[in-house]
DNA sequence: TGGTTACTTGCGTCATCATGCAAGTATTGG
DNA sequence: CCAATACTTGCATGATGACGCAAGTAACCA
């Protein structure tokens, strides 16, 4: 069975992994450590799901009912998510609103999909005559 | 300026983050901290950006010439992000080959904002007759 | 068989960070 | 003006993890 394969397969493969890391693509920009370390812990991932599930934006009180962590702990976590520009932080009186950011996470998760598939494409591993196979591109 | 949306709204928003934080959905799943906690190191994301844009698999040596720490670094990241399922490892004699597992990680990234995107249809914050803007989904 | 290569593992150190409590600030309502 | 609400910030603590060095293991070669 022939995997479907453009014939435009991508930027030539460097020759080995020092030239590879030497060559600056899209893909090391979008591999962005900041955006990976505001979503690597548990507790800010549910706070982030909340708000996704719930559709509207949120104050810091309604989503520490979500959790059983203290109040200051959450604040924290959103205000992190938001610097990280995963959540929109707005501020109305007293109250801080946070909502997610949808469109720009989906858009960055999508151009890392992109980016990635760009490279994944590149090398003869991903052509079917070739030995292949090395990057898992099958 | 309409925005396109689809009649198909997706999910009823939940009245409170509390009812949505009980909501299990798509997007609980595929926020895995296990995932970005392997992303979230810098040291990590340049190894793995190095094996993307390398288009073949590589063994430890091969990848711990381009990053100045040491050795057993290396080792250790490469080992985690294969625990992580983001690298295939092979072992050959004494040589452990090491590559992305491009499909996979695109995949993951694509459904990933397909379920967030689900919710970010869900409430009449991306109704542009109502008051919306909630979600930032606009 | 003995040395070299390639990687793994143990250990100590240092930095980061998640958490809770308590105190502080700012806005609102009576 | 005072008290309650909503959030922020400082601080101590404990846990996690990144790093380098050194020692260990396993495969290969002469």
């Amino acid at each position: 069975m022939m995997t479907q394969v453009t014939k435009h397969a991508g930027p030539k493969p460097p020759a080995s992994p020092r030239h590879a890391a030497r060559r600056r693509a899209t893909v090391d920009k979008l591999l962005d450590p900041d955006l990976f370390k505001a979503l690597a812990d548990p507790t800010r991932l549910k706070l982030l799901a909340c708000l996704i599930k719930c559709g509207r934006r949120c104050s810091v009180t309604e989503v520490a009912e979500c959790c059983s962590v203290d109040f200051s702990v959450v604040a924290r976590h959103l205000a992190l998510l938001a610097r990280a520009g995963i959540l929109d932080a707005e501020k109305e009186g007293r109250t801080m609103w946070y909502a997610p950011r949808c469109p720009d996470l989906c858009a960055r998760f999508r151009a890392l999909a992109d980016a990635i598939e760009v490279w994944c494409g590149s090398a003869e591993c991903c052509d079917p005559n070739s030995d292949g196979g090395a990057c898992g591109c099958r």
